[in-house]
DNA sequence: ACAAGATATATCGACTCCGAGGCAGAAAGC
DNA sequence: GCTTTCTGCCTCGGAGTCGATATATCTTGT
């Protein structure tokens, strides 16, 4: 998804492609060229890009990798309809947050957004004692599963303020959009 | 890691296990049986537990498993000197600190978080344009890119807070038992 | 003249992990 | 009586990822 998303943006070769995605989701877990050239190779069999060979600016000659539109589509699929690993798990999440403004459509935008923030509703409890009981916060001995809890928490609130917010503006775009057309 | 952290606490069986590891890590990715039982037992054949069959208390028998000497040690080494991914991956992290009380000087649970905090101190650049030159936050056209940059920053201010707070006391509390050990 | 290092692409074997499935006993609903 | 559901353990195949390695070019420093 990343790759795609980021030769959305701009026609790119793999080195320098390299370089964003270990930038973005790399910086917390780098991408192993065996990952990433078998994956461009994957991706241009089933005709999501192509690939054009240039000259290379400062050493060997570079693959320049262009999105098609069959690529643009699978993007905006995958990004209207993610996988439930790309809601609840944050670092994919992030990623899929760096590419959304590739799915145009603002409604369809602020159901991701949605989903995301009903994820975050949900209460989480982390620890147990021996006989599976929750115990609160307050009552945890230990400093660190203390601080785990309370980031959690203030983190979930800082991005659900974000989430409502953007999902206001959104939809107040979205319903705009649509007075638009039916006072045309 | 979490199979020791949790026995640790106290002895477990698979299935119970698999619950708590669910509700930590889980929430965010789920753990499979196929990942689970075959971990179990990898962990069995290098001394770290041992295995004592008890009648199930509800249906089928189950597999009591109790941490060993060797497995303590093990779980020790790991959070002492967690590998990077432990350090930069936020998922890895948060397991790490829910099972850091294990490691019993405070002077080394204070160098781990020192660790961590290093790794938030580094700043992040998460987008470049066509030309590889970074682009900052207000100059960044999508909202989502944005959010995302925001959401990031303010979350590491919480834990860098938090982080500065405990390795202020952990030291604190290093020097004050020298001192102790010291005065006898 | 030569080595080192960045640029640039690619493959292979080893390893990990997951999903699907199987096996089995007990309780609960229809 | 029957199926479903929960508990509880385990295995296998396939997918994906990584680290090591190979190759080639150009620049820069010595």
């Amino acid at each position: 998804m990343a790759i795609l998303g980021f030769l959305r943006d701009f026609s790119l070769h793999g080195y320098d492609l390299k370089n964003r995605v270990a930038s973005l989701a790399g910086h917390v877990r780098p991408v192993a060229d065996g990952t990433l050239y078998p994956t461009i190779k994957k991706l241009e069999e089933a005709q999501c890009l192509t690939r054009r060979t240039a000259p290379g600016s400062v050493a060997a000659p570079r693959h320049m990798l262009e999105i098609t539109q069959t690529g643009t589509d699978q993007l905006r699929r995958w990004l209207r309809d993610p996988e439930q690993g790309f809601i609840t798990d944050d670092n994919k999440w992030y990623v899929l947050l760096a590419f959304l403004h590739h799915l145009e459509n603002p409604r369809e935008q602020a159901l991701v957004l949605a989903r995301r923030r009903e994820f975050l509703d949900q209460p989480t409890q982390l620890f147990f004692d021996e006989h599976g009981a929750p115990i609160p916060p307050e009552l945890l001995d230990s400093p660190f599963r203390k601080g785990l809890m309370q980031i959690h928490r203030s983190t979930n609130l800082t991005e659900i303020e974000w989430l409502d917010r953007q999902i206001g503006d959104l939809n107040r775009r979205a319903g705009f959009a649509v007075r638009q057309r039916g006072a045309e």
